[in-house]
DNA sequence: GTACTAAATTGATCTATATCATTTTGGTGC
DNA sequence: GCACCAAAATGATATAGATCAATTTAGTAC
């Protein structure tokens, strides 16, 4: 699709899960199996469970549910990358998170209705398993381990939660950003020769929302990191160069 | 204990599980069932489960547990109020969450084991119960209701958790205290003649760590809401006069 | 290569809130 | 009633970061 030969800088991004992309049944079991709360099945378990999710694609941009729709399903990322945020009343949206693959996220409300409470979109082309939550809770009965795991995944989730809540309060924009970039590097990280690209097609507007701050903040932010060789950077792609200095400022 | 017929102002906080107090176990059985993740069980299985839990006095101020200690315990509040938080390197500290009694806390690591991310604090006098984590998971294989009411509930923290980082970002200090008020009132809120009472003895320190601002700030809050009639407030207790405005500030 | 456009940058203010420094006061113990 | 003291309030000032307003530029399409 891209025909590469221009020394022309483009973007450095793979285009992954591109239109028409279609999610093969190995890769749903494939990446189905990496989630930890299924890890520690049997592969004809799996195989079984497997059956019971639905695979969609998404283009980027997509909105995958929308804050305040019945929650209904389960949700599991197998390939690209899907953001959850809420919009406010008067137009400032808050990134919550952004998921790679093996993260869950949707509705875990097994018992009477509920409402997502914020929305989901694909922030690259992506594949999302979902699963409808009766067809879950039979699994939950079934294999209590899965239980168990994906207790320990929500409480690591409110605990990440919490820490973003510690940083928001006693942390300057700087150091949030880096931080940002650390936990993004972690997630989607792919090592170059002499820099590790983050392979997520993220704006800085996304960086704002994830920050707390401002576009025009997050900018400079980031002119800075770039002044300093820290990252390179261009539209909706960031490498990050020198991580340890990164790391420095998040530490103190 | 209190002689009260002084005209004097003292404090209108009652002197709640005070020194010397002890959980009885007709209170550990009633509280216990009240707490949502074991509403569903029939009488005669919940006295089994109340008697592998352990129940604790603390004075307030108390420590519970400590950040970086090892997590061995989930604990449940059964009278009084905890609170917990993270003390930061800068010695700031941020107050995640005041639990009332029916909330747990503490870890739900089930498998392999860990450290606790944050501190817990006796907000009051208070009774916790705790139970180890290896019976705790032998009550989860059990009763599998307990687990889907127990991923419900952390469900439901993260949420409240979100909703945190949604107001640090997007929300006003003053915006933020009116809400804290009402949650707290929800909480600890305890109706007299003309006003409701937080139930609960808590500094404008305590309030700033909970809204991400200052003392200083939040006295400033503090005494213009006291100013309009919003509120009426002495040291460390708070009774609120005009919910209505405190609504009609968080809303819009 | 050129044109085009949304993203990003940069600069100049403005402001909410932090910070620093006192003073005042609520509540208790005597 | 009076003394005491930490909590709370208040005032003056500083500042990080928001806001407003242009430019510049990266990347794409042709």
């Amino acid at each position: 699709m891209q025909v590469a030969m221009a020394k022309r800088k483009t973007t450095p991004l793979k285009d992954f899960a591109p239109d028409g992309h279609h999610c093969s049944l190995d890769l749903k079991t494939t990446k189905l199996g990496m989630v930890s709360f299924f890890q520690d099945l049997e592969q004809d378990v799996l195989d079984e469970i497997v059956k019971r999710f639905t695979a969609t694609h998404y283009r980027e941009g997509d909105e995958i549910y929308y804050q305040g729709d019945p929650a209904h399903y389960l949700r599991v990322v197998v390939d690209g990358a899907a953001k959850l945020l809420r919009y406010t009343d008067e137009g400032k949206d808050v990134v919550l998170d952004i998921l790679n693959p093996g993260s869950y996220f949707g509705s875990l409300k097994l018992l009477g209705s509920d409402v997502y409470t914020e929305s989901a979109e694909a922030q690259s082309g992506c594949c999302i398993l979902s699963i409808g939550l009766k067809d879950f809770r039979e699994i939950l009965q079934e294999y209590p381990s899965v239980g168990i795991a994906i207790l320990e995944m929500s409480a690591e989730k409110l605990r990440s939660s919490q820490e973003q809540i510690k940083q928001l309060t006693t942390e300057s924009v700087e150091t949030r950003i880096a931080n940002i970039l650390l936990i993004l590097t972690d997630k989607f990280g792919e090592v170059k020769e002499d820099k590790t690209l983050i392979q997520l097609p993220f704006s800085r507007k996304d960086l704002a929302d994830m920050a707390g701050t401002t576009t025009e903040s997050a900018s400079r932010v980031m002119s800075n990191f770039q002044k300093e060789g820290i990252i390179e950077t261009g539209r909706q792609w960031v490498a990050i160069k020198n991580i340890e200095m990164l790391r420095s400022i998040v530490e103190h």
